[in-house]
DNA sequence: TTGAAAGCGCTAACAG
DNA sequence: CTGTTAGCGCTTTCAA
């Protein structure tokens, strides 16, 4: 046992009696190797328990079969989700993942980009479009392959897959407007540097207006995607006359924080006011009563990030933008307003 | 602009008037450097917009700053949220995170594993301890640095981060007897290849065994870790007689699933059966009626796990095993059996 | 404190 | 189809 260090390219070679270059091309197109050559090879790689050095590799083709993630977080089940079939069509080409999280804050997002593409990224998966000119300049000057996702708007670049938050929330205000809900109330994740929590509150504001017969927006609040603070905005919302009937969230996680603080407060559900989501996380069917949201298809979200960004890489301009639908869910807590009796007959 | 590729050490050695050792100095080791010569080097690596080249440095230094880890999935936010706790501490240590999955798959663990490894892992953080021989023959063989995270037995080597899951789940079990539950059903994950479903199994047979006074796990079924086949094993279980007054599941997302089946078939929680789950995720606390579970703390094992990791890849031999201590949580999917009243006075 | 120079292990022209 | 050979960009002795 006087082996010390790792087998390389130069053993192998020494042992099959080839040349390394055989090898090289026996492990990377293998098609280009005359098939007794190869068994030889093979046999020797086996001997030997020999593998690739990284490093070498990554020196020598200027690539590392590495792309990286940067969200926001894993804790809210909608990017773990996504995240994971993201990372399973990456895995099927080789491809390996690396991950960073931000906590929705641009500077530790660009600090994030800048550290995996320090350590070898060759591509990237951001989420959503918000982002300081000095993310947009360093991605554009260093030419960072790259894909945004959880966002499409109707003039999405090619790099895009994702849904259009705002029209998701324009539909599933009208379902709620159209069960007879007039005094609307929002709470809504913090659009401050977050385009798709901001696109959300377009959406309800838009169908709002749109919809006139008396319909309003009688309140707005911005909360952190946290189930306390979720509960915080309901207790708010609801301290204040007048009440709204129907109280659309940002997302799931603030939604069931207001589920639970209503149910503390002895306020019912969809009795006293109606409830909608947003996510359609695994949560949402499983409280009581089961949440109102609008399913986002998470998983084939993933997916396609990771076809797209793998296509971009190996040099395909095409295949984007990509984008996926929403469906609003109804569920047992959106029902018509109590007060539905008072609207005037046609 | 004729430049074509980023700019290298010669290229910052050039323009500073030093040589490329003094920057690779300046670099890694700062204070090897003299202030004025350190100066001229910043300055110059300002003005190109220096960025050091991955494979470079990993093929010189042979490290890459980078762990993996490989855990069953993100799906569940047990996992999710330790692996956040994990990124951030490696993040704060400049070590960026590898990630993958295997779907409680040991032979897709090999496979990630020899992947990360290829991908230039530095080391590794596991789950669990039930592997194959193959893998922990390749662990050894290549001797991986690695850690051992989400278990932990009396016997645990210096690798472990974990708590004890027989020995919460005995806990767990002995609240529920102590109520007055005699006959108790358990939903369990599936035990085949994953030692912490195992150890949680054993903790509650264990307790169940050693309570005596006609207590009996009437039922087992093993049900992967989802809400329909948590459902399905509580329909199962229910469907028979004698029914228990209890059951104790293998983690919340099985609980939750049992729940949601137990309302839509009419099933009073904890009126006609107690249900108890494991980890207090989210989830548990916002379900109604609120579930009895077992709190891991699953931030600070993914904190520990990475200070572990990142002491054993700087040579340390100390600082393992660490215990991590699981807690009882109480609460109203758990109250005394109805049938109480059959038991003798004493 | 700094510089010169020898690799680290692999890939990719280019010849043969 | 295979071998030769030049790097890829960085770290790290070893001398100065």
């Amino acid at each position: 046992m006087t082996k010390i260090s790792a087998p390389t390219l130069e053993d192998v070679a020494r042992l099959a009696g080839v040349s390394t270059a055989s090898i090289s091309r026996a492990l990377n197109d293998p098609d280009k190797v005359a098939k007794p050559t190869r068994d030889k090879i093979e046999a020797a790689i086996e001997a030997l328990g020999y593998t690739p050095n990284f490093g070498g590799r990554a020196l020598a083709s200027n690539r590392t079969n590495t792309v990286g993630a940067v969200v926001p977080t894993m804790a809210n089940a909608m990017f773990a989700s996504g995240l994971q079939a993201f990372q399973e069509v990456l895995s099927e080409a080789g491809v390996n993942l690396l991950l960073a999280t931000t906590g929705y804050d641009s500077e530790q997002e660009l600090r994030q980009i800048k550290a995996l593409m320090a350590h070898g990224a060759d591509g990237l998966m951001l989420i959503g479009d918000a982002r300081p000119q000095s993310t947009r300049d360093f991605l554009e000057k260093r030419r960072i392959p790259h894909v945004i996702s959880w966002c499409f708007q109707p003039d999405a670049s090619p790099i895009h897959v994702g849904f259009d938050n705002r029209a998701a929330c324009y539909a599933a205000t009208q379902h709620v407007l159209e069960l007879g809900h007039r005094r609307i109330a929002m709470i809504c994740g913090v659009r401050q540097g977050n385009d798709r929590a901001a696109d959300r509150f377009d959406g309800v504001s838009a169908a709002i207006d749109d919809f006139g017969q008396g319909a309003a927006m009688v309140r707005a609040v911005d909360a952190q995607y946290r189930l306390e603070f979720g509960g915080d905005a309901f207790e708010k919302i609801m301290s204040q006359s007048p009440r709204p009937t129907a109280i659309i969230c940002g997302n799931d996680v603030l939604a069931a924080g207001a589920l639970k603080r209503a149910r503390e407060l002895g306020i019912d559900v969809p009795g006293d006011v109606s409830l909608v989501g947003f996510d359609d996380i695994g949560l949402a069917s499983v409280v009581t009563p089961a949440l109102a949201t609008v399913r986002v298809p998470q998983i084939e979200m993933g997916r396609e990030a990771a076809r797209l960004l793998l296509a971009r890489l190996s040099g395909e301009e095409g295949g984007g933008p990509v984008e996926l639908h929403t469906e609003f869910m109804p569920r047992a807590s959106l029902a018509p307003p109590a007060q539905a009796v008072d609207q005037p007959e046609p």
